[in-house]
DNA sequence: GGAACGCTACGGCGCCGGCCGTAGCATCGG
DNA sequence: CCGATGCTACGGCCGGCGCCGTAGCGTTCC
């Protein structure tokens, strides 16, 4: 009986966070939550497909293993990731979901907007995040450092022309820039801080826009300019026309 | 209905291998062959502290869901871990296991033997990890690469001082080296098939060697020797001695 | 060839936990 | 001040699944 608890030291815990993301609806709570915003309890329940006092109880269990945070704001309960690192979790969880039963995912409408570009927590994923992550590396802008990668000058440069300052976190003992392991494309994209910034400026800018309901995010004729001119060899692939037997199989997206 | 469809094309999917990783039993079964070696069915009973049957029917689970790989030999079926990615998704649920509720893990003798040297998978976490990572990372062999980090000229001749040809794995795409989370430490050690190459070489020579029934590997002074001379800089602080006060809560562990 | 061993298949027990209905508390609007 | 809204607390229902006992198949050893 004792044996068994010298090899489970970490067992439960791990079996303890597992089981919080192991539940249907928990972990649709969680993938929504995955673009880093805020959501009500009830847009959660409606994410779903449950009735709200089931995700009220979903959500205080996913609190309690400190998943998720929650900010009280007038009657509503707005409702996030606890941090980077919950987000970094189930990343790879989906890598696996990905890949495990060979050709499990149906590709779809919404898939192929996901994998053209999205967020991913904070940091762009996706061709589009792929796009900004080779053409830093092939131009000799990144170096290594302490957990990932850090900007040369040149990389600075570039950064600065996107009107970022990227000394300005540089005392942030976390990594600036990481690779990050996309679920979809199965290559690396940018995450860190610096990432992030980047995201948060396109979006002010309107480089980069959101959709409704969905973590996938449009390039902009405009954004796709700047981008272009600012980072030499940028490429970002626009999304392929829904093929005439995808078209066939979700006609309410087409 | 049809609403929440959209959002939920992955959460399904998330939440299967989640939920696969959820039950004590599996996640200690799972976290037991993080080290990368392949166990029988028994032994991961025993570490599961459940009945062969039982055991065996959620090695079935696992097997379906493309966690584990299986290897028929003789009476005895060997599992192990279907790959690298499989170990990357444990490492991120482990931790968040770690930080969630502040200090809800407490150190423990056989803690700290992982926090001081373990593997991870195929490579070396723990402090030793850190250790060499650290220490290239400080005198400049290593260079950003795609998804992670490449060897300069200098850790070049590092790795063939130590015996090893970081050329001749060179057209593998995944990257040679790459910074992986540590969960004991918070901070990155080095993963990829170089840091893998590098691990089995040390357990090759005696440098480093295994414990039984534990994660946890143990620097001879042999090897410390090597690599504190190959490897400018390197440090690897051996582990405390047993605090009278842990000794009082694992007496049978002193 | 017989016995021991490793593993899996099947069946039945028992409980954990997801689900919603009802009810109660806070907040906002008129 | 009253109704509507957002959310949570509690209780009962019930399906899923983790557990082991028994049984059956293949392998190994003497």
């Amino acid at each position: 009986m004792a044996h068994h608890a010298v090899m489970s030291t970490q067992g439960p815990y791990l079996a303890e966070i597992a089981h919080l993301m192991g539940d249907p609806a928990r972990a649709n709570m969680l993938h929504a939550l995955m673009d880093g915003r805020a959501l009500t309890a009830k847009e959660l329940a409606w994410i779903a497909g449950i009735a709200p006092q089931t995700a009220s109880g979903h959500l205080a269990k996913l609190m309690q293993g400190g998943l998720i945070h929650v900010a009280a704001q007038g009657r509503h309960r707005y409702y996030r990731l606890a941090g980077p690192e919950v987000a970094t979790a189930l990343e790879g969880l989906m890598v696996l979901a990905n890949l495990d039963g060979t050709s499990r995912r149906l590709p779809s409408r919404v898939g192929a907007e996901l994998s053209q570009a999205r967020t991913c927590y904070d940091h762009f994923a996706g061709r589009l995040g792929i796009g900004i992550h080779d053409a830093l590396m092939a131009g000799g802008h990144l170096a290594a450092s302490e957990g990932g990668y850090a900007l040369t000058a040149s990389g600075k440069a570039i950064f600065r022309a996107l009107g970022l300052d990227p000394d300005a976190t540089a005392r942030i003992r976390r990594a600036a820039l990481r690779p990050c392991l996309d679920w979809s494309e199965r290559r690396p994209h940018l995450a860190g801080h610096l990432a992030a910034a980047l995201a948060c400026r396109c979006f002010e800018m309107d480089w980069v826009r959101r959709r409704k309901d969905s973590r996938a995010v449009i390039l902009t004729d405009e954004g796709r300019g700047v981008l272009e001119a600012a980072l030499p060899g940028f490429r970002c692939d626009a999304p392929e026309p829904v093929s005439p037997a995808l078209r066939e199989r979700e006609p309410a997206l087409a």
